[in-house]
DNA sequence: CCGTTTGGTTCCACATAATGAAACCCAATC
DNA sequence: GATTGGGTTTCATTATGTGGAACCAAACGG
């Protein structure tokens, strides 16, 4: 029999898929992959586990209600245990409750799109947003993922790190030409980073989606660390650029409001 | 201590912890069960484990980005990974995305809160909502949970269940009396939910929150299967039963839509 | 100041829980 | 009635997780 050196790392992109629960969230990201529902063998096949494994971490996680099967169609697709800890997770540890009021009032006021963001390990996750256009309702609801380098958000976050923590988030930046605007090296993006800072908005110019343009500001927190970033967002066939511009004093100010919300807010001390 | 004997399948909600993953899930659970950042210490106290075994778990949890770290005030709260996984979940998983347009109908049809709900191991949990007063804003949220047995759409849902399915259920109630209108035993609730499968509506009298009144109807699945349902909610500083009781066929309505456009659905075909 | 406490991290011998090859089951197919 | 292929179970092997205890650092307090 062969015995094979698995000391991890070999394959997966991540660092160090460390441990037993490390696979089983493997596990639960492939299922989450797919985006519908998928049978047991298709999972296999993707899969670098054996039969039988593949087939214990399924029980076990269908067991914790983060996955549910379908026996009618045999398959697997994500539990609503998920959900339900994601509304804990949405109200404790994103800013979206205390910002909510302000990017509903900046919407009001400008009457476009505005999204809400936070930065979590190199990628920008949006955790609220408003007024919609039902056009592309589809881009950007809470629980979205996009990528830093290439959004609105992402850089005015990224702008506004701290050196080493920009240096890191920017190590974990894919550099994927989504279209052909978007910056294909960290050269390219440092430089307006750099302008982004001197100038305190950011702006999207189709960098991640054709015809989606935005500004977008950072929001900071306490001894100036970005904790998150508005966005206001249109698309190309209904505002310039220019147009954008001219909200950059109602999006800064909705900032300074958020960030002062968020200064004066303490969790209830522990008893 | 609550003793079910029950043979066969699933036992109740998760006194077998299974394997580390499970334990890994307790651990999760534990932060969010606090619904604010927690110190190692506090969570020590409630757990079951010892330091270093707590300390591992957390350190994988993070790691994992199941759960987050912050250094200043040395305290952990959920990740924003579950915020992430969890959009997927709903998108796969619920039936809000098919729905949301009949929802959004109905409340604006009938000018009031409109909850979508499905059931998830014996407890409700809400999907979508339209049209909240901002006065309970704080209600019913998507991904709050809700117990069954005391909620208009739980007791729509449990109504039109399969006899196994329901009985189950039931098992899984802890029939606590949250107001004095809550039903206390699983009998009372029987006969209401005989009457309800006649009817073909449920009413919530103020029996989770004081104050609250809801009408609610199940939405259908192939052959006839429960797969959640809608409700109409409203203050009783507003509305009556009586005034509710008006929206039946607007809601009837919208059920049998959202099971149309359900039945048709199908997820693309397998490659 | 220095001894002590509190809160958190690391070590390491040990036991448990995960692993995966192979056998098995069963329904659909040839 | 044999064969295939998805799915489930078994079981010896060993990687993994476990937790008591030692350790460290910062805050406390006398």
């Amino acid at each position: 029999m062969i015995k094979v050196t698995r000391r991890g790392s070999g394959m997966n992109s991540h660092v160090k898929s460390d441990g037993t629960v490390g696979k089983a969230m493997d596990v639960l990201d492939a299922v989450a992959g797919f985006g519908r529902p998928v049978r047991f063998s298709e999972l296999l096949e993707h899969s670098p586990h054996p039969k039988a494994t593949l087939y214990r971490f399924l029980q076990t996680l269908t067991h914790q209600r983060l996955l549910a099967y379908a026996p009618e169609t045999q398959t697997y697709h994500l539990g609503l245990r998920l959900v339900q800890l994601a509304h804990t997770a949405w109200g404790q540890s994103s800013l979206a409750p205390l910002a909510a009021p302000m990017v509903e009032a900046l919407a009001d006021e400008v009457g476009e799109t505005v999204h809400l963001a936070q930065i979590d390990n190199g990628q920008v996750i949006f955790v609220d947003k408003r007024r919609a256009s039902p056009m592309f309702e589809t881009l950007a609801q809470p629980g979205r993922v996009a990528p830093a380098f290439c959004t609105g958000v992402g850089k005015a976050i990224l702008a506004f790190m701290s050196e080493e923590r920009r240096d890191r988030a920017l190590q974990q930046q894919a550099f994927l030409a989504y279209t052909p605007h978007t910056h294909t090296s960290s050269d390219s993006l440092l430089t307006e980073l750099d302008q982004i800072a001197r100038d305190g908005v950011a702006f999207d110019r189709e960098e991640h989606q054709l015809g989606i343009i935005s500004i977008a500001a950072p929001i900071l927190g306490k001894s100036d660390r970005v904790i998150g970033a508005l966005s206001i967002a249109t698309s190309t066939t209904q505002n310039t650029l220019e147009d954008l511009t001219a909200f950059r004093p109602a999006l800064l100010r909705s900032c300074a409001h958020v960030r002062q919300v968020a200064q004066d807010w303490q969790f209830p001390a522990h008893p």
